[in-house]
DNA sequence: TTGAAAGCGCTAACAA
DNA sequence: TTGTTAGCGCTTTCAA
C-alpha cells in the first residue's frame, strides 16, 4: 500500500493559515502564535525549529485583520491634514510616517482640503477602522472629536499654539517666532513691515499677527499695512499684489507661510521688483522649498520631525495614556537672501 | 416586585457591538447588518427606524476590523513612493487618497526614500495588512512583488513607460514628452541643447533621454552636454552647476523633473545668469512648484489625477481582475516662460 | 513546554 | 421579512 498518510504534500489551497502551518509543523496552533509574536510562552527551541521551517515551505502569513480583531487594535494610526501637496504638510506626513514605521505603526493618510465636512467624515471614517490614535492638522482650532472619544481613539492635534482644553496637541511658538522674524526686520532697518496673513476656514485669530505687532511694537515702529489670504502660494500672489497696490507701501514684509512668500515673489518678480533689494522678506515654516526659491527665503523653520515624534509618541508610544498637554516646540530663523542679508 | 427584565437601560460597557443594537431594538443581528449594509436582504421600513434608532442611542459604531477579516478585505489601498516630500509624489499621493476614497477605500501612505530594502519592507507589511491593492512607484523597474503575489494582492506600477512582463502599470510615454519639450527649444532656436538627467538607484535607462535624443537627430542637431543626477533639486542644483562649467556650454536645457530644473534655476541664478535670457530651460513633470517658480517653468505635464484613477480602479474598481495591461496617459506641454516664451 | 478551546464582531447562507 | 448560526484567523487563559 502506498496510500499517503497525511494531505500536507502540496501547499492547501487559499491563504496559509496559522491552523496550516500548525499541522505541518505538528504542533498546536498556539505554539505557532508563541513562535509567531515571540510571546507569551517559551517554546522549545527544536519545536521553534519546525514552526518556522513549516511558515516558511508553506509561506505563511499572519492576518492582520485577525490579530485586529482579536487585540482590539489595528497598529495604525490616521493622519488628517489639509492638503499633502503643500510641503509643509506633505513633510510632516513623511515625518509621521516616519516615527509611526519606527512603533510598528502603518499610516492612515487623508487630506480634508480645507473643508469641514471633509475633515468630520475622514475622523469617523478613521474610527470605524479602529486606528490607534489620530493626528489631526485641523481646519478648526476646536475640532469636533466626538467620534473618536467615543471610540476612545486618542487624538492628537497639530500646529496649534493657544492650548485646546482638555486635548493633547503639539505645535510651536508662533508669536515667538513670528516675533523674531520680525524683529530680524527691523534689524535690517526697515520701518515700514506689512503683514501676509494667512486665514483659514474658520477665521480665528493667529498668534503670528500678534507677534508681528509685538516686534513692532517693541521697535516702537508703526503697524505696516496687513494683507490676508489664504496659505498657499496663490493667496500670497494674491496678497503681494494688494501690498504693493496698498497706499503706505511698505519696504519689508513678513509672510505667515512659505507658501504665501512664494506667491509674493511671484507677485514682485512680474511687477519687476526685487528682492531683497526692493523688499525684504521672511517666512514661516522652513519647508524644503524656501531653500530653493529665489532668493532663497530667511524663513521660521518648524522643527518638523521633533513635531510628529512628539505627536505619535503621544498617541502610540511611552506618552500614551498621559494627561493632555500642549508640546511646545522652539522655532529657529534660518537666515539666507530675502531678508537682506548677504 | 420591580426587578429589571431588561439591561439595556444604560448603554453596556466597552464599545457598542451589533449584538447591543439588536438587543435594543429587539431584533436580531443579521437585521442590524442588513440594515447597517444596506443589504443583502430588505428590511421592512418600521424595523430599519428601529434599528437606525437604536444605532443612533447607543452610538454604534461597526468594527472594520471584524469586518475585514469575515470578507476578507479590509477596503484598504498601500501605496509606496520615494518621497512624500516632492511634489510630484505628493501630488500624486493626494490624488490617490481621493480616487480611493471615492471608491471606500483608505490609503496607508509609505514612503521608500529611494531605499531598496525598505521598499521591500513596506511590500511585505501591506501584504500582511491585506491591503486590497497596492499602487508602487518603484526605485526598480521590475520590483520585488512576490509577497504581493504570494497573498494574491493586485498591484499596478507607477510611472513606467516601458511595459512591465505581466503587470498592470500606469504611466504616461516619456519618450513622446521629452521630444516634445526638446522640440519647443529647437522651435526657439535652440542648436545646443543640454540634459539634466535624473538617476534612480538601480542605474536604468529612461525614456526621457531616448526622447531629447530623438529631438535633436529630427532637428539634424548635436548631441548638447549631459549631466547625470538624482532627481531631486539637490541633484538639479549640481547638474545646473556641471553644465555651466563644461566645455561646450549649451544655451538650452531639457531637465528630466521639475525639482532639478528648480535646482538648475538656482545654479544660474547664484552664477549671474538670467533665464530664459542666457539660458532656456524646459522641465518635466508639471508639478504646482513649476508654476511659481522664477522664471515659471515651461514643463511637460503628467496627468496625475487621471494616472491615479486608473492606477486604483485598476486595482480596486471596474478594472479589477482584468489582465494585466499597460495604461499610458499623454502629456501636455505647459508653456511658460523659462523656454523664452514671452 | 504544549494543547484545547473560547471568543473578538461581523456577514450571509439557510431556515422559518 | 426576520432569525439562527457557523465560521473568518488569531490570541491567550487554563489545563495537562
Amino acid at each position: 500500500m502506498y496510500s499517503m498518510t497525511t494531505s500536507a504534500v502540496h501547499p492547501p489551497r487559499g491563504p496559509v493559515t496559522r491552523k496550516d502551518v500548525a499541522r505541518y509543523a505538528g504542533v498546536s496552533t498556539a505554539v505557532v502564535s508563541y513562535v509567531v509574536n515571540g510571546g507569551p510562552k517559551r517554546v522549545a527551541p527544536a519545536t521553534e525549529a519546525k514552526v518556522q521551517d513549516a511558515i516558511r515551505v508553506l509561506g505563511y502569513r499572519p492576518n492582520a485583520a485577525a490579530r485586529a480583531l482579536k487585540l482590539g487594535s489595528s497598529e495604525t494610526i490616521g493622519l488628517i491634514i489639509p492638503d499633502n501637496s503643500n510641503p509643509f504638510f506633505s513633510q510632516l506626513a513623511h515625518a509621521v510616517e516616519d516615527a509611526a514605521a519606527e512603533l510598528g505603526f502603518a499610516l492612515f493618510l487623508t487630506n480634508s482640503d480645507g473643508d469641514l465636512a471633509k475633515e468630520r467624515r475622514h475622523i469617523r471614517n478613521l474610527a470605524a477602522r479602529q486606528v490607534d490614535g489620530v493626528v489631526l492638522a485641523s481646519v478648526l482650532s476646536e475640532p469636533d472629536l466626538a467620534d473618536l472619544e467615543a471610540a476612545e481613539i486618542p487624538s492628537v492635534l497639530l500646529s496649534h499654539s493657544e492650548r485646546p482644553a482638555g486635548l493633547t496637541s503639539v505645535g510651536v511658538d508662533l508669536a515667538a517666532g513670528a516675533r523674531t522674524a520680525v524683529e530680524h526686520l527691523v534689524g535690517h532697518g526697515h520701518l515700514n513691515i506689512g503683514l501676509a496673513m494667512g486665514t483659514t476656514t474658520a477665521n480665528e485669530a493667529d498668534d503670528r499677527e500678534q507677534g508681528w505687532l509685538q516686534a513692532l511694537e517693541g521697535a516702537g515702529l508703526q503697524e505696516g499695512p496687513i494683507a490676508r489670504s489664504a496659505f498657499t502660494r496663490e493667496g500670497g500672489y494674491a496678497a503681494g499684489k494688494r501690498l504693493l497696490a496698498s497706499g503706505h507701501r511698505p519696504t519689508a514684509i513678513f509672510a505667515s507661510s512659505d507658501m504665501q512668500a512664494v506667491g509674493i515673489l511671484r507677485a514682485f518678480h512680474e511687477a519687476g521688483f526685487s528682492v531683497p533689494e526692493d523688499f525684504a522678506l521672511v517666512a514661516f515654516d522652513g519647508s524644503v522649498e524656501a531653500e530653493y526659491s529665489w532668493p532663497p527665503l530667511t524663513t521660521v523653520e518648524q522643527p518638523v520631525r521633533a513635531m510628529a515624534d512628539a505627536a505619535v509618541r503621544a498617541l502610540v508610544g511611552e506618552g500614551r495614556g498621559e494627561p493632555p498637554r500642549h508640546h511646545v516646540f522652539p522655532t529657529r530663523l534660518v537666515v539666507r537672501q530675502s531678508c537682506g542679508c548677504p
